[in-house]
DNA sequence: AGAGGAGCCTGAGCGC
DNA sequence: TGCGCTCAGGCTCCTC
């Protein structure tokens, strides 16, 4: 499901209802979806801590404890974490609850169990690679021109793998790749080290704008996304070419065509990504 | 090193 | 109405 716009949307709206709330209990309807530790363990060290905070780094979402214990939740394709404040909560799929102090709930749901949670003491983030070896987010400081610049010249693999890798740039997923990468005017298949230099600037505001232009929109729903309070994202309407093959290029008319790139549908305009 | 495919899962949408 | 197929905001593991 979501890429990093519906995370961090999800941590906006989730983060001032948990945070100083302490969890009383957790109810682990599918115990696989705990990675780590044991789910014995991984209530044991939740249950009875305050939360002090729900952050974000790439598409993970990161419930630090009072304990200094770190709760990490990734949605992967449909995962959801709902605040829920009575008792009917009509999802279907609520695979974790974890009740608080004044009895409100927030669930992780996921429809299609891809997601995982862990909870790592401090000098465990080696436990969770994928979140161990994130490369740097868009709109940070870290995250510079002349860092994109180095890290394509030295890529050999297409363009689109290259945005979509996340030791690159983290958080990027299929929707804001297509969109960036059409902002940028390059066609998804070239290799990254054969992005022309004047492109360069163009992608890495691209990069920037679409992760935006994301969060300002409260993300994009195709299907199952939601934010904390179960509402739907608007940027699915401000898109260029995801979702839009066999549609008109919002620029120049040309239809939007869809290919496989990476193992994933592609959406591009022949006209304005020139191969 | 990178490409490509399978796998993890469930559900929606399509053609027949 | 139902079957079978393809596809889906992610990521990891395997082989070539």
């Amino acid at each position: 499901m979501p890429e990093m716009p519906e995370v961090e949307t999800i941590r906006k709206t989730i983060n001032n209802k948990i945070a100083g709330r302490t969890i009383k209990n957790i109810d682990i309807l599918l115990p696989r979806l705990i990675k780590y530790p044991e789910p014995k363990k991984y209530k044991k060290m939740l249950i009875g801590q305050k939360i002090i905070a729900m952050q974000r780094r790439g598409k993970y979402l990161i419930m630090k404890m009072s304990n200094a214990a770190q709760a990490v939740f990734h949605l992967r394709m449909t995962g959801r974490l709902c605040y829920s404040s009575n008792d009917i909560n009509e999802d279907k799929y609520k695979r974790v609850i974890f009740e608080l102090d004044n009895g409100d709930k927030f669930i992780y749901a996921d429809t299609r169990t891809l997601g995982t949670l862990h909870c790592i003491n401090k000098d465990e983030i080696s436990k969770i690679k994928g979140l161990y070896e994130l490369g740097p987010e868009p709109l940070s400081t870290e995250f510079t021109l002349e860092y994109l610049e180095k890290k394509l010249k030295n890529n050999n693999s297409k363009i689109k793998s290259f945005l979509l890798n996340q030791k690159n740039i983290a958080g990027l997923g299929n929707i804001y790749v297509d969109e960036a990468l059409f902002i940028a005017g390059i066609y998804p298949e070239i290799k990254a080290n054969m992005v022309p230099a004047d492109k360069f600037i163009k992608l890495y505001n691209a990069v920037n704008k679409v992760i935006a232009d994301g969060i300002r929109d409260g993300g994009t729903t195709f299907r199952d996304y939601v934010d904390g309070d179960g509402k739907k994202g608007q940027h699915q309407n401000n898109l260029f070419v995801y979702g839009r093959e066999k549609e008109k290029c919002r620029k120049c008319g040309t239809i939007i065509e869809k290919i496989k790139v990476a193992g994933r549908g592609t959406c591009f305009c022949p006209k304005c990504q020139k191969s």
